[in-house]
DNA sequence: TTGTAAGCGTTATCAG
DNA sequence: CTGATAACGCTTACAA
């Protein structure tokens, strides 16, 4: 049987209260006491109950994770590196993987509350307003990560969507571009600041707008093919594609590869996210990164803040995208 | 403030024995009072705390997973079909990516007895064996996930390696290749098992296994791209390549293609575990898959068994995996 | 410096 | 059918 405070307090002959205030280094105790207990501790193997703890502490360190799929390169990348700064402050993460239904998001946000979660990472788009707004009513801290909502009242932290859109953009048209296809995600808020951005950027260089198709796809296997090849079929070939996610580009590249045209001698495509689609694609895929491992840091931050401190009000966090330069686009200029 | 048990027999004029009772339908309540309560419960939005029945019920209906790396599509996969099982019978999961360190895997193995997991799926290579075992003294079931160690008594369950090696060798016998090089993780014991069962078929067919070169990597981008060029550079290039990893085929067709020589018309490869490396890549990579949905659900039924009867001796349960002919290996015999 | 005892939110055992 | 009450393992005043 798992050993309890009881037992370790036995052994040492002293009360459950004096193994208690070594155990979190309250209080004053002879180092006498102190290393004996210490020692009895390490004999009996003795951990303390975080059940026990968080019924009186009124914390479980624990913090649950909303995703929409983990097999999504991109939220793995995710859930890793929130798992790795989330360790370092002492807590440990429920994985939530909510695959696009309302119906999963709600249950697991029933579930963490049961579980007493001390915050919740949001990184799917929210579905369950309600239930999402009543977090707050129940001080529970959250952090929208990566998305953003108006209609909910959390703190945020994300990537300039807008501006990566602008960054590819602008780079695609330093490059000599002028006709572009557009391929993105529906329904996703990201997806239309990313084309947003990229639109403007066409806008300040002076590119009519008239003539950019915008495709939709999900950022799924099949789609992605049925985008690449409708853009194959078009009449005008544009010279270069933006695609909202790395494995839309990466499929995009391939389809067209298989249909005999070459990536960037023949056509040009830029991604987003730099997963790690991007780094092993042939050629390479010029795509915007989101900074994964500032985002969480800064997500993890603002939640142990939060959590310290709920009255805080909330902040939004909006970190800027960078532009990776791979061998996905040609310039025109030489 | 979230209510408690308290909150709602107060409201309900009952003791909160009664509430508990009609909160787990133990006891015989009267029709009337049940649904009385049942009422303000909604009323008040109350949900149990899960921490509290786990002080008293011994049961936290969590489970803890380890993985090496979370970020690999391998264990995203894994991740995603284990979370969906546990959900399924009630449990949630705590993500613990050991990112292949002792360290880490020792301090996610206290934490998680600690947390008073009600079990641990172990789906990394073993190394910190002397906790690994101490689990067991401490009855906290376990289950070897995909992995096999003699060593620790766990359940195991677990793709027939061997037989995938052997699967593969024979297949590129069957379309008449001869002369093979091999890439394979080192000191993993499943890519150890996938070389043996790879070579048994070589044997069984009468190949020599003297011009046989075996190359070991690690499954990441840089030494994938050192092997595939190092077979590039062999004075006598083998007509068939057997990976150990989809991930390491994929970079191979890459480096491969860049130098000139194409797949499968120059030379064949083969992958393992079917990940979406081997859908997307170009050509489509023949590879063997692991049954993950079943390895999964097979896991969480051991798991749950084990929990419920702490005494079953250690199962091994290992599923045959199968071959996903793409288009990765040229037929020499036509 | 150490010990006693109340309390955290449940479940479960007895009484009534 | 319903209600006291102990127990779960720990923290934390408050006493000693």
């Amino acid at each position: 049987m798992k050993p309890t405070i009881y037992d370790v307090a036995k052994e040492a002959n002293v009360s459950i209260a004096t193994v208690s205030k070594v155990l979190n280094n309250t209080g004053r105790i002879s180092e006498k006491t102190k290393s004996k207990i210490l020692q009895i501790m390490k004999e009996l193997e003795y951990q303390p109950s975080s059940v026990a703890t968080a019924l009186t502490g009124k914390k479980t360190f624990t913090i649950g994770v909303l995703v929409p799929d983990i097999a999504n390169p991109f939220f793995a990348e995710v859930a890793r590196a929130l798992e790795n700064n989330a360790r370092e402050m002492g807590y440990s993460i429920i994985l939530c993987s909510t695959d696009y239904q309302l119906e999963r998001e709600h249950d697991y946000l029933e579930l963490l509350i049961k579980k007493q979660v001390d915050g919740i990472i949001i990184a799917t788009e929210p579905k369950d307003l309600k239930k999402l707004r009543s977090l707050n009513d129940r001080n529970v801290p959250s952090v929208l990560f990566s998305i953003d909502h108006l209609a909910i009242d959390s703190h945020v932290v994300t990537t300039d969507d807008l501006k990566g859109g602008y960054l590819a953009g602008r780079y695609l048209i330093e490059k000599g571009h002028r006709d572009f296809v557009i391929i993105t995600e529906p329904q996703r808020a990201s997806g239309v600041l990313r084309v947003e951005g990229f639109k403007k950027a066409l806008v300040d260089e002076g590119v009519d707008l008239e003539g950019v198709l915008v495709i939709e796809a999900k950022s799924k296997i099949n789609e992605a093919r049925k985008a690449a090849n409708q853009i194959l079929r078009l009449p005008k070939r544009p010279s270069a594609v933006f695609a909202s996610t790395d494995l839309i580009a990466a499929i995009f590249i391939n389809e067209v590869r298989k249909a005999g045209v070459s990536v960037p001698q023949d056509i040009s495509i830029i991604g987003f996210d730099n997963t790690i689609h991007a780094e092993i694609s042939d050629p390479g895929l010029t795509t915007i990164a989101q900074p994964i491992a500032k985002l969480a840091s800064y997500t993890i931050e603002q939640l142990l803040d939060a959590i310290e401190n709920p009255s805080i009000p909330p902040n939004r966090i909006m970190l800027a995208p960078t532009l990776i330069e791979r061998e996905s686009v040609r310039d025109l200029n030489k």
